[in-house]
RNA sequence: GGGCGGGUAGCUCAGUUGGGAGAGCGUCGGCCUUACAAGCCGAGGGUCACAGGUUCAAGCCCUGUUCCGCCUACCA
C-alpha cells in the first residue's frame, strides 16, 4: 500500500477527483428512472458574475443536499445555468466598446447583440468554472442560459398567454427611470438611501403678484412640471383665498389651487406643489383632478424645453440654478437641511427619476393570491418559517410589476404595432399580418423584458416547457429551492406565481432560506469597501473541503454569516485530523477487515460501533431538517473527540497485537467499518478528501459517490447501538480524566508512571474497572490499578472524585500538600455553589408538590451525588490538613 | 412610518416543546507519548442587554426600556 502524505495536500487531490467525477458522469440525472427523484434548480448566477461568498454558501448547501440524496440512492437532478442579466451585461459590453471608442448606437441593435454573444462566449462562463472548483455536482450536460432558444420560447409563450389573459398590459404610468442605464426599473430594483438634502420653501404668488402660497419641496427643479398647487380641503389657512390660481414662478403660467386630502396639514406649510410627471404621489393626485402631466426632465436627465431658459441643463445643476433665480426674485422663502430617502439604481447607483412613460406591466394581484395560498396550505414550506411572514407581507401588498426595459440585451417583447391601423398584435412568432386589419407592415416593440421575468420561469423553462418533457414529469415540482433571503421577492415569490399559473403546481416543495455572508465586522462585502474575501483565495489557501465545512457550520445562523479566515483554518485542521486518523487506520486494515468476525467484541469496539451508528443516525435526521450545522457538528465531534481521542488511543495495544490475534482481527474490522461509514457520512460536506481516502481503503470499489449511506445499504444498521457499553466507556473515560487531572494540576511529568486506587461501592463501576482496567492503565499511564470498596484513604495521596467513585493517586514523597489542599478547596467551593442551587429546590415545598416526579427524582439524585462528592473531598481535605 | 431579527465566555456564534449554561478560535500551564505540533493532556473564563411579570422552576414564555442590524414605505 502506498503511504499517504503526512499532511493533507488538497490541491491536486481536488483537481484529480473532480475530473474523475465528470469523466464518469457521476453527476448525471436520469430522466426516465424508477428510483425516487430529487431535484434542485440552481439560482442562476449572473453571466457577468464572479464567485463570491454568497454563491459559495448557496452552492455548498445545494451540493450537500444533492450528494446526500445520491448516497441515499435517489435519482438526483441538479440543474445548473446562468441568467443573462440584461442591464448588467449590457453595461459590461458597452464599457468594453467604449474602451475601443465605440458605442452601441454606432453598432446598431443587431450588431450589438452579436457583440454581447461574442463576449459571453469568451468570458461569460467564468463563474461556471468557479462553481466546479467548489465541487458542485451539477448535471453540467444540462446547463441552461436564460437567453437560450428553448428558454426564450418559454418567455414568449408566457408573455403571450398572460397578455391574452389580461394579466399583462401596457400603459402610461410613473415608473423608476435610470438615466445612466437608460431604462425603466421595477420597484424592487430601486434601492433607497438617505441623503442630506434641503427642504426649500417657495412662494407661488397670486395672479396680482401679491402674497401667494408657500409650498415646500426637496426638488425645486421640477416646478416647471407643476400643474397645480394642492392644499388639504379642511385646512383653515387656505379657506378664503383671494384667487383659485397662483402664478408658477420662473414661468408665465398660471396653475390652479386644488384641494386634496392627501396633503398633510402639519408638514411644511401644508401646501404641496403637484408635478404629475415626476412624482408618484402627484401622479395619483393628477389623475384624481384631471390635471395635465408635463415632462420637464428627459430620458437623459436633462431639462426639456418646458424648463424655459434652463432647457438642456442637467437636472441637479438646474436645481441650483432655479434656487438662485428664485432667490433673486424674492420667491425663495427658506431653505433648511432635510435628510430624506432617495431611490438609486441598484445596478449603477444613479439617482432614479420618477418618470411618466409608457411601459408594460404584469398584473400581480391575481397571481399573488395563489402564491400566498400555496404556502398557507403547505404545498410549499418556507424554512426557516420566519421568512414566510416576509413572503406574505410582500405578496399581500404586491404592486404591478413593470417588466419592460429600454435596453437591447434581453428578450424583445413579442408585440407588433400595425403601421396602418396602429393596433397591436401579440404573438409567439413574428406575425405576417396585423390581427386587426390584415395589413402586412408591422413594427416590433423595441423594449425587452426584465431579466427576472425569465428567471421566474426557471424551474420549468429549464426542463423543456412548454413541451411536456420527460424531465418535467420526473423532476417537477423540484424538491427544494436553496437561496438567500435577499431575493425572496425578486425571485422566489415570482417563481411561485409563474409556476402555479403555468404548471398548475408549485415550483418547489421546500424553500430553504439561508443567511447572507458578511465580513468579520458584519458589513456587507463590497468591492468599494474593499472588504471582499475571495472564496477562490480561501480555497487555494485552506482547501475546498475546509472551506465547505466552514460554510456548512455557518448555515444555521440567522441573517448574517460573518466570514473569518480563522474559522476556515480551524476546519482545515479538522480535515487534516481526519486525514491522519485515516492514515493510521490504513496502516492496520486490510482486505480481510471488511467483515467483523463472530465472537465477543471488546469494549472499545462495542462502544465505537454504538457511537458511530447513533451519530450517523442523528446526522441524517439533522440533514433531513436542513440543520446543516448540527449535522456537521455531530460528525466533527464524533471524529475528533470520540474516534480519535478515545477509540484510536484505546485500541492501539490491540492493533499492535498485544491482545492476541482474535482481538487484532476484530479491531481491524471494526476500525474498517467505522471509518468507511464515517467517510460516507462526511462525503456530502467534504467530497474531495473523503473520495481520496475511499480509494485508499481496501475493499472499496469505484467512487464513494456510488456508495450508500449505511442506513440505506445495511439492513442490520443500528444493531450495534448499545447503551450498556456506552455507560461502561463513560466510567472508564471519567476515571482516566480524573487521573489526568491530578497529573496536570500536580505538574507530574507524563512519563512518570503512577499507581491508582479506585474506591467505590457501585458494582457497575468496580466490575467495569476489573474487566477493562487495562484501558485505564494504558491511557492514564499507570503502573498499577486497584479497586476496593469505600474505606480508608491511603496516606499521601492526591484525590479526585468522579461520579460514584474516589480516585486516589498515592504520591509518597512527591505529593505537594499545599498544592493538593488548594486543589481540594477549589473543588469543594465549586461543589458548594452547585449544591446550594439544588438544595434550594429540594427545600421548596412548592417544587416538591408541583414539579413532575421525574424532575424531582433527577434533582434528588443530583443532590445525593453532589453531597457525596463534597463529603469525600472534605474528608480528604481534613486528613491532608492533619498531615501538615 | 410599518415589519422583522438580534444583544449568551476575550472574539465568532450554537442552545428545537421552560427543568443540570455549550462549541470553535483565543488565553494560561504541561508535553516532540512511533496517525497527526495543522498535534496531545490539563486549566481558567459567563448577573445569558436592562427592568418587571407569569411559573415550583425562565437564556427560552409575556410586558416595557435600551442598543445594533436588516427589509419595506408616497408625507412633499
Amino acid at each position: 500500500m502506498d503511504q499517504p502524505d503526512k499532511g493533507y495536500e488538497p490541491q491536486n487531490v481536488e483537481k484529480r477527483w473532480y475530473a474523475f467525477w465528470e469523466e464518469h458522469q457521476l453527476f448525471a440525472a436520469n430522466e426516465s428512472d424508477s428510483r425516487p427523484g430529487y431535484s434542485i434548480v440552481i439560482p442562476p448566477p449572473n453571466v457577468t458574475g464572479v464567485l463570491h461568498m454568497g454563491h459559495a454558501l448557496n452552492v455548498t448547501l445545494q451540493d450537500i443536499l444533492c450528494r446526500y440524496h445520491r448516497l441515499k440512492g435517489h435519482n438526483v437532478l441538479w440543474m445548473p445555468g446562468t441568467d443573462h442579466a440584461g442591464i448588467a451585461t449590457q453595461n459590461v459590453v458597452e464599457k468594453k466598446l467604449a474602451s475601443e471608442g465605440r458605442s452601441r448606437q454606432q453598432l446598431g441593435r443587431e450588431n450589438f447583440i452579436d457583440a454581447v454573444w461574442a463576449w459571453r462566449k469568451e468570458s461569460g462562463s467564468a463563474i461556471i468554472h468557479q462553481l466546479k472548483r467548489l465541487g458542485a455536482s451539477c448535471d453540467w450536460a444540462r446547463e441552461r442560459f436564460t437567453m437560450d432558444e428553448g428558454l426564450s420560447l418559454s418567455v414568449r409563450k408566457v408573455f403571450v398567454e398572460l397578455y391574452h389573459q389580461g394579466l399583462i398590459y401596457q400603459g402610461d404610468y410613473i415608473i423608476n427611470w435610470c438615466h445612466r442605464c437608460h431604462t425603466a426599473l421595477s420597484d424592487l430594483e430601486v434601492e433607497h438611501e438617505e441623503i442630506s438634502g434641503n427642504l426649500y420653501q417657495i412662494r407661488y404668488p397670486f395672479p396680482d403678484n401679491s402674497g401667494g402660497i408657500v409650498i415646500a419641496t426637496t426638488r425645486p427643479e421640477t416646478l416647471f412640471g407643476d400643474t397645480a398647487v394642492a392644499v388639504h380641503p379642511e385646512d383653515e389657512r387656505y379657506q378664503n383665498l383671494p384667487s383659485d390660481t397662483v402664478l408658477l414662478p420662473l414661468t408665465d403660467r398660471r396653475i390652479p389651487i386644488i384641494r386634496d386630502a392627501f396633503v398633510g396639514m402639519s408638514f411644511g406649510t401644508g401646501a404641496l406643489k403637484v408635478t404629475p410627471a415626476h412624482d408618484p404621489n402627484d401622479f395619483e393626485i393628477g389623475n384624481r383632478h384631471n390635471l395635465p402631466s408635463l415632462k420637464v426632465i428627459d430620458d437623459h436627465g436633462l431639462m426639456t424645453d418646458g424648463a424655459g431658459i434652463f432647457e438642456g441643463m442637467d437636472r441637479f445643476k438646474c436645481r441650483e440654478a432655479v434656487v438662485q433665480k428664485l432667490q433673486e426674485q424674492g420667491l425663495l422663502v427658506g431653505i433648511e437641511p432635510y435628510p430624506h430617502n432617495v431611490g438609486h439604481c441598484y445596478r449603477c447607483k444613479t439617482v432614479v427619476e420618477p418618470n411618466l412613460s409608457r411601459q408594460w406591466f404584469v398584473k400581480a394581484k391575481p397571481l399573488a393570491e395563489k402564491a400566498i395560498a400555496a404556502v398557507q396550505n403547505g404545498q410549499t414550506r418556507i424554512i426557516p418559517e420566519v421568512w414566510a411572514a416576509n413572503y406574505y407581507e410582500w405578496l399581500n401588498n404586491v404592486r404591478d410589476w413593470c417588466i419592460s426595459r429600454q435596453i437591447w440585451w434581453g428578450h424583445q417583447i413579442p408585440a407588433w404595432t400595425c403601421e396602418a391601423c396602429g393596433k397591436m398584435t401579440v404573438s409567439l412568432m413574428p406575425p405576417d399580418t396585423c390581427a386587426s386589419c390584415g395589413h402586412s407592415v408591422l413594427i416590433q416593440e423595441t423594449d425587452v423584458l426584465d431579466t427576472w421575468f425569465s428567471s421566474a420561469l426557471w424551474p420549468f423553462s429549464t426542463m423543456g416547457w412548454p413541451e411536456n418533457s420527460p424531465l418535467l414529469k420526473t423532476f417537477y415540482p423540484t424538491s427544494v429551492l436553496v437561496t438567500g433571503f435577499d431575493i425572496l421577492f425578486f425571485w422566489v415569490a415570482r417563481m411561485m406565481m409563474m409556476g402555479i399559473h403555468f404548471m398548475g403546481d408549485v415550483p418547489f416543495k421546500d424553500v430553504y432560506v439561508h443567511a447572507l455572508v458578511r465580513d468579520e465586522a458584519g458589513k456587507k462585502m463590497s468591492k468599494s469597501k474593499g472588504n471582499v474575501i475571495d472564496p477562490l483565495t480561501i480555497m487555494d489557501q485552506y482547501g475546498t473541503d475546509a472551506f465547505r465545512f466552514t460554510l456548512a457550520a455557518f448555515a444555521a445562523q440567522g441573517r448574517d454569516v460573518k466570514m473569518s479566515e480563522k474559522r476556515v483554518e480551524g476546519y482545515r485542521h479538522f480535515i487534516n485530523k481526519l486525514w491522519n486518523a485515516s492514515r493510521f487506520a490504513l496502516m492496520h486494515v486490510n482486505l480481510d477487515s471488511t467483515t467483523i468476525p463472530t465472537g465477543a467484541l471488546s469494549l472499545p469496539n462495542q462502544w465505537i460501533l454504538s457511537r458511530s451508528e447513533s451519530v450517523i443516525q442523528s446526522a441524517i435526521e439533522a440533514l433531513e431538517a436542513y440543520h446543516f450545522n448540527d449535522a456537521a457538528g455531530l460528525l466533527y465531534q464524533f471524529v475528533w473527540h470520540e474516534l480519535c481521542d478515545w477509540y484510536l488511543e484505546a485500541v492501539k495495544p490491540a492493533l499492535y497485537g498485544k491482545e492476541g490475534d482474535a482481538i487484532l482481527e476484530q479491531t481491524r474490522a471494526v476500525l474498517w467499518r467505522v471509518l468507511k461509514n464515517t467517510l460516507i457520512s462526511l462525503h456530502p460536506f467534504i467530497p474531495f478528501v473523503t473520495e481520496e481516502i475511499w480509494h485508499k481503503l481496501p475493499g472499496t470499489q469505484g467512487s464513494i459517490m456510488n456508495a450508500r449511506l449505511p442506513q440505506d445499504s445495511d439492513p442490520g444498521f443500528g444493531q450495534f447501538v448499545n447503551p450498556e457499553s456506552e455507560q461502561q466507556m463513560a466510567i472508564i473515560i471519567n476515571i482516566i480524566t480524573g487521573v489526568r487531572n491530578i497529573r496536570g494540576e500536580m505538574n507530574l511529568a507524563p512519563s512518570l508512571k503512577l499507581n491508582a486506587l479506585i474506591q467505590t461501592d457501585l458494582s457497575v463501576i468496580s466490575d467495569t474497572i476489573r474487566q477493562h482496567g487495562d484501558i485505564i492503565i494504558h491511557l492514564a499511564r499507570l503502573e498499577r490499578l486497584s479497586v476496593d470498596v469505600l474505606g480508608e484513604r491511603p496516606k499521601s495521596a492526591a484525590t479526585a472524585i468522579v461520579e460514584g467513585a474516589i480516585i486516589y493517586v498515592p504520591l509518597e514523597g512527591i505529593l505537594d500538600l499545599t498544592k493538593e489542599i488548594q486543589r481540594l478547596e477549589k473543588e469543594i467551593e465549586k461543589l458548594n455553589d452547585e449544591l446550594n442551587g439544588v438544595s434550594k429546590k429540594l427545600n421548596n415545598d412548592d417544587f416538591l408538590s408541583k414539579a413532575p416526579v421525574d424532575i424531582i427524582e433527577k434533582v434528588k439524585g443530583k443532590h445525593a451525588t453532589l453531597s457525596d462528592k463534597q463529603q469525600h473531598l472534605q474528608n480528604n481535605l481534613n486528613k491532608i490538613k492533619a498531615l501538615l
